[in-house]
DNA sequence: CCAATTGTTGGACACTTGTCAAAGTTTAAA
DNA sequence: TTTAAACTTTGACAAGTGTCCAACAATTGG
């Protein structure tokens, strides 16, 4: 990402960061990730090329950009900041960090399963979204797995655990669109053992 | 793909097909997938552009085939021959198979070190790879999991013990050197419940 | 309200990609 | 060894990518 998303943007720069991802979105509904252009996404913003290349590297960039206003809604910090004092177990947490996005997924059903007439989970579209929600799964992993008594590497149950909790969300709602949330936990539950 | 493997390949056929991939190979241990072009490709194979579409959709799909030829050194196909009259767990059989995948890691350690210094593990260069060898444990689990008594669909069950015994591979051969098949062996017992 | 800073624009650049058709070459089977 | 079928080559094509720069506009602090 060419812009710096840690200072506060000037609106001129809002303006321009929520045109290309509205109009990405748009097009995201119409047609597959692989066919949408810079160009497209230009002359549907009506902003020039190097606009685009002002703020971000390319298209896979202003993609992630756009899962991240969307995973902006779901406070995963807050998860982390609860853990110390409360004591919780991986599975409990997770279970949290789980209602959490399965909410964020819920709130935005249509948006997302236009894109997904148009779009397979196993494209180079989501690695970024799943990277993201990964990490912020280990670091809660990380906060509260007492490392004693596993005989086996921590960062490799993380890497498990977080693998596990997004494939669950990945067919609770994007594979099995009848899936329930209690159906959801119960897998959940029985594959965390 | 659009060369047609089931048929056997005439002598040009071979010859073209060996000269692109072994070019893949030697780049790939110069430098990232990402910075080689099907020029250069085509340039150090003395190979015109065109010939190289004649056998592949892009450079995804050539280093995809390159994959498959590894591959075909295990034989992948026994493992799912032998369960029926033996009447394996899933744990069982996907222990063999992890068993023959690793041994192909062993062989061709020196290359894939020397790949791996260049490129990451996340990116879409493997990914093919990485489906490739889920289907075929989806399909082992599949044929040796007893669909009653478990409370979760059984694609789900597959998926999640394709990602594991995945993540066990990766972890044991790719991201900690020093790990013993032992110990490979351990955590995937681990983590398969 | 006016300058100084900062951001935007348009066009040009060198480069890559994937496709095509006509000409040329190799192959396998008779 | 010949020949029809199959494959490879060539060069050109339209389109996309990411970078650069000089001219231009917008913002905001003084």
């Amino acid at each position: 990402m060419k812009y710096d998303l840690t200072k506060k943007p000037t609106r001129g720069a809002q303006r321009t960061l929520a045109a290309f991802s509205t109009t990405m979105f748009e097009l995201l509904a119409q047609k597959s990730f692989e066919q949408i252009s810079v160009n497209e996404i230009c002359q549907l913003s009506n902003f020039p090329r190097a606009t685009f290349y002002n703020y971000f590297d390319d298209k896979y960039d202003l993609v992630n950009y756009c899962w991240y206003t969307l995973t902006q809604e779901i406070h995963l910090d807050d998860v982390q900041k609860i853990t110390p004092e409360q004591a919780m177990t991986p599975k409990q947490a997770l279970s949290i960090f789980f209602d959490r996005v399965y909410q964020l997924f819920t709130d935005h059903s249509q948006k997302l399963t236009e894109i997904l007439k148009n779009n397979t989970l196993n494209g180079p579209m989501v690695v970024n979204f799943t990277d993201y929600v990964k990490l912020n799964m280990q670091e809660i992993i990380h906060n509260c797995l007492d490392l004693s008594m596993v005989p086996v590497p921590l960062e490799l149950i993380a890497d498990h655990y977080s693998n596990t909790v997004l494939l669950v969300l990945e067919w609770a709602f994007l594979r099995r669109e009848n899936t329930t949330l209690a159906d959801a936990h119960r897998y959940l539950e029985y594959l965390l053992k």
